[in-house]
DNA sequence: GTTAAGATTGAATGCGCTTTCAAAGCCATA
DNA sequence: TATGGCTTTGAAAGCGCATTCAATCTTAAC
């Protein structure tokens, strides 16, 4: 069917490898400690003996056992990567920017999905350690932070959405509330008085900082807060919809409406538009996290970008330090509005 | 910060396990064979002894090491799962439909991601050969079906998107044809006669498959072939705005769109919206795929449903079974067509 | 020309578990 | 009671590699 592909000239991926570094010791005539101390770069080799090994190493093939390397040596090369779903376009960004940053530096991501549910979690970093990962990031936790700490005395543990500072434990964490203020800023900006809020989990620290940003901006306006524009979401497309049928249910007056994601404002979308509402000529929608998709939403959504892949890279890069032995100092960057065609200046007050 | 989940009970994840399997004999005064055995299933032991070692595992909190049990027994309970981008919106369903799977038959999955290209797919297959799965499954493989075999006479193999059997190869395919002949069926259906088709990236197999189906059905309806409706695409969201855009300065005549994929489906609805155009008023579009997020796009997308949690399922139940030394017989099922608000009946014949 | 310190290298041990292999225990039969 | 065939169990040998320890070879200083 398919095989016009060429394959990659050393495709020795097939051929199972029960090369040895024994094996290996034995052609280059030195001894396994030998080649043992060559892979690693544990001491000095003379160079004839050095060549020698990396000669046979070519010719046989020669692939050291990860397994093996892990018992005997305690290092397995392999980063436990706790992501609460692995099929949630935040993650994916996220998990890919952990996989560019591990893979030049020869470590293998171990993913693990803990779905939101802290029992969950506390499994997989159960099994992680149990899988002697050389160290662990979770991604924007749910159990608790002594629970954290607790792991963090065995391994290298850094953490997001979350303020945590030890020995082996290190967090990074993403300003939602200055996000939010911004996303509301924008809003207010255009004219925009009567800005409904969709608020997100409010189980998630994130969800309610957004939503501190929301309220400090309206309060910096001057403008008093309305209780009744401000709608509990989930975070799932689903909550943006309802909501909105909510806010027109009651016939609440607004003119704009700030998701605290931007799957919730896809949804705040959908429900504007079944009523015959146009965004933005009749209402102004912004989201938060500036997924993939809300580029080519129709109209293009304005959001607050945030930096999923870097917090990715930057999570990775940290353990990959705390590992070597120094103190991560990694920062994300700051909440920034990209503004597209979801929101515009008010036409009405209606 | 976020303190009121309380933790697990069973909080041992952070106490590093040095609890060995002999500690374990030791305490139940056993041999070490026998605590292996009961640990395995592998061989009749008496109950005293039996409960003698699963009440001393309890206390000690033992959690055998997966490296030694991988290094001596040969089996990691690990599966290797190529992907091409873990961070694709089709591919995260899969990714989780494996996880689902493997996970009550204590199983981890070892993601890898070869960017659609066949050198870092053999790089994939090598590292996980040499991490010791015991099966891999390959979503939408670039490798010829050559190498797929090669790496399929050392371990079970799945691979999704060819169509491949051989002694421990087994593989799962979406007819893409069909599902491309419905979508065009539908738009034939509503009056819709000049149907421009947004082709995927046709190294793909899958690409040239959904080509073929969109001119089968033109051709069964007598509709004579416009290769001025037929614009290349490469799968990616920009592709279908691009597409529009090629469609429009050329002032190309059309009524409805076919997107081999939803994303590029979403580019188009962009589009067609900075044209002006109205979705489905002025035109309808159908997609490929039935990503999550289609249907919360502004009008939802009508497409082709692709079942891809369960071709996740399914792929990783599959190697499960080869690994347990039966043939799998799963089977993907059928094509099937979701109508939803993106298309609707031909208004005029512009 | 010696000797001590330093640089290389190899032998041997062990990581934690699975898996022969053989010994020991069991029962039934003769 | 003795014998053979099964079953349960333990001792021991690795799996492939890292690492400690001691031996060997250099080199420099006396």
């Amino acid at each position: 069917m398919n095989n016009k592909n060429k394959d990659p000239a050393p495709l020795r991926a097939a051929s199972k490898s029960p090369v040895t570094l024994e094996m290996v010791a034995k052609l280059a005539g030195v001894s396994p400690s030998t080649v043992s101390r060559i892979l690693n770069g544990t001491a000095v080799v003379s160079d004839a003996k050095r060549e020698a090994v990396v000669e046979a190493t070519k010719t046989l093939g020669f692939v050291p056992n990860p397994l093996a390397r892990g018992l005997a040596g305690g290092r397995t090369f392999s980063i436990g990567v706790v992501t609460q779903a692995i099929d949630s376009p935040f993650y994916g960004a996220a998990l890919r920017g952990i996989e560019d940053e591990l893979d030049p530096a020869g470590y293998s991501p171990l993913f693990m999905s803990a779905h939101w549910d802290p029992v969950a979690e506390a499994r997989c970093l159960e099994v992680l350690h149990a899988r002697r990962v050389d160290g662990i990031v979770v991604l924007m936790p749910r159990l608790s932070d002594a629970a954290l700490q607790a792991s963090a005395q065995a391994l290298p543990v850094v953490v997001t959405g979350r303020e945590l500072r030890a020995a082996q434990l290190f967090s990074l964490n993403f300003d939602n509330f200055t996000g939010a203020l911004r996303a509301t800023e924008h809003l207010l900006a255009l004219g925009h008085t009567r800005i409904a809020f969709i608020t997100g989990d409010e189980e998630h620290p994130d969800a309610s900082e957004r939503h501190r940003g929301y309220r400090a901006a309206l309060q910096a306006a001057g403008i008093s807060f309305d209780p009744q524009l401000v709608v509990p979401g989930k975070y799932h497309e689903i909550s943006g919809l309802e909501a909105v049928n909510h806010l027109v249910a009651k016939k609440r007056k607004f003119t704009a409406i700030f998701a605290a994601n931007d799957q919730m404002a896809a949804g705040a979308a959908l429900g504007l538009f079944q009523h015959g509402l146009r965004v933005p000529e009749d209402v102004s929608l912004v989201g938060f996290d500036d997924l993939p998709t809300s580029v080519y939403a129709t109209p293009p959504l304005s959001t607050i970008h945030q930096p999923a892949y870097e917090l990715g890279r930057l999570a990775a890069a940290s353990v990959l330090q705390m590992i070597a032995g120094t103190q991560p100092t990694a920062e994300l960057p700051s909440p920034e509005l990209l503004v597209r065609g979801s929101s515009a200046q008010v036409r009405s007050s209606p």
